[in-house]
DNA sequence: CGGCAAACCTGCGAGC
DNA sequence: TGCTCGCAGGTTTGCC
């Protein structure tokens, strides 16, 4: 469910009820998300402050003042909702919960538990094998078009593909691909190693310009996905082409509108016309 | 190694 | 109304 622009609304939203803080309680309602909970989860983080909140890829980071680091990731139905006092009453698939002191309280919930919580050392982080083969943060001004040409230049697969790839670039997920394919122009079964100088450059403005937009909006809500607050995200709105299929795409009277087809088993949503 | 389908798991909406 | 099928913001595995 949440991409880079959900997973940092999240992030943003969290920081200031949490950072600073002392952890009174931390309990798993269960032995495993993805993969296993940290066995010693309440030992590990009761006492402790998170003094640092940070998000790498899809990824958040919460730093701990022992040095440890909790790494949480989504997935596709994860959901970090804060609340003002602890909840009386536990919520369905309420997975983790940890307390703070003052009362608030942090959520983790996922239906479907593709998502996971674990446990490392700050020293481990950056060769941690969830982090070590990442590519570049979209947003970051190193992220440019000859940088995206550069990682695309051997890529024998359909730019879709290639730009869902985390070790291409980090964050994006089904809807921003093809929503930022459509801004760019480009064909999404378009060589990824076609895509270079003018092309690549459209690309990652596209990319930066719908990632921004998703931000302001605070997310996309389609399914499960709320902030930590949890008020709903409304870029979903906004969508040119994502989940639009049969849909006139904006700013274009072709007469077959929008089209979806399946790659790598996810649906891409596109304008034929559009997109080359 | 690169590229793609399938698996992980639950819920919901469409269609019969 | 009630069932089955297909599909869902992700990542990893295993197969060619």
């Amino acid at each position: 469910m949440p991409e880079l622009p959900e997973v940092e609304t999240v992030r943003r939203g969290l920081g200031p009820r949490v950072i600073g803080r002392r952890i009174v309680t931390a309990d798993a309602h269960r032995p495993d998300l993805r993969i296993p909970l940290p066995e010693n989860l309440s030992k590990r983080l009761v006492g402790r402050r998170i003094v640092r909140l940070d998000r790498r890829a899809k990824y958040i980071l919460a730093h701990l003042d022992d040095g440890a680091v909790l790494i949480i990731h989504l997935g596709m139905s994860g959901r970090l909702v804060v609340h003002d006092r602890p909840p009386n009453s536990v919520a369905p698939h309420e997975h983790v919960r940890i307390g703070f002191q003052g009362g608030v309280t942090v959520s983790y919930t996922d239906h479907r538990r593709f998502g996971l919580i674990t446990l490392c050392d700050e020293a481990e982080l950056a060769g941690h094998r969830f982090f070590a083969r990442l590519g570049p943060e979209p947003l970051d001004d190193a992220f440019t078009g000859a940088v995206l040409a550069e990682r695309l230049a051997d890529k024998a697969t359909p730019i879709k593909a290639a730009l869902l790839d985390q070790t291409v670039v980090a964050g994006l997920g089904n809807i921003y691909v093809c929503e930022a394919l459509y801004h760019a122009g480009l064909g999404p079964r378009r060589l990824a190693r076609t895509v270079k100088s003018e092309r690549a450059e459209r690309l990652v403005v596209a990319i930066k310009d719908v990632l921004e937009r998703a931000l302001e909006a605070g997310g996309s809500s389609l399914r499960d996905y709320v902030q930590a607050s949890g008020e709903l995200g409304y870029f979903q709105n906004a969508f040119a082409v994502y989940d639009r299929e049969g849909e006139a795409c904006p700013g274009c009277d072709c007469g077959t509108g929008v089209r979806r087809i399946v790659q790598s088993n996810r649906s891409t949503f596109y304008c034929a016309k559009r997109q080359r």
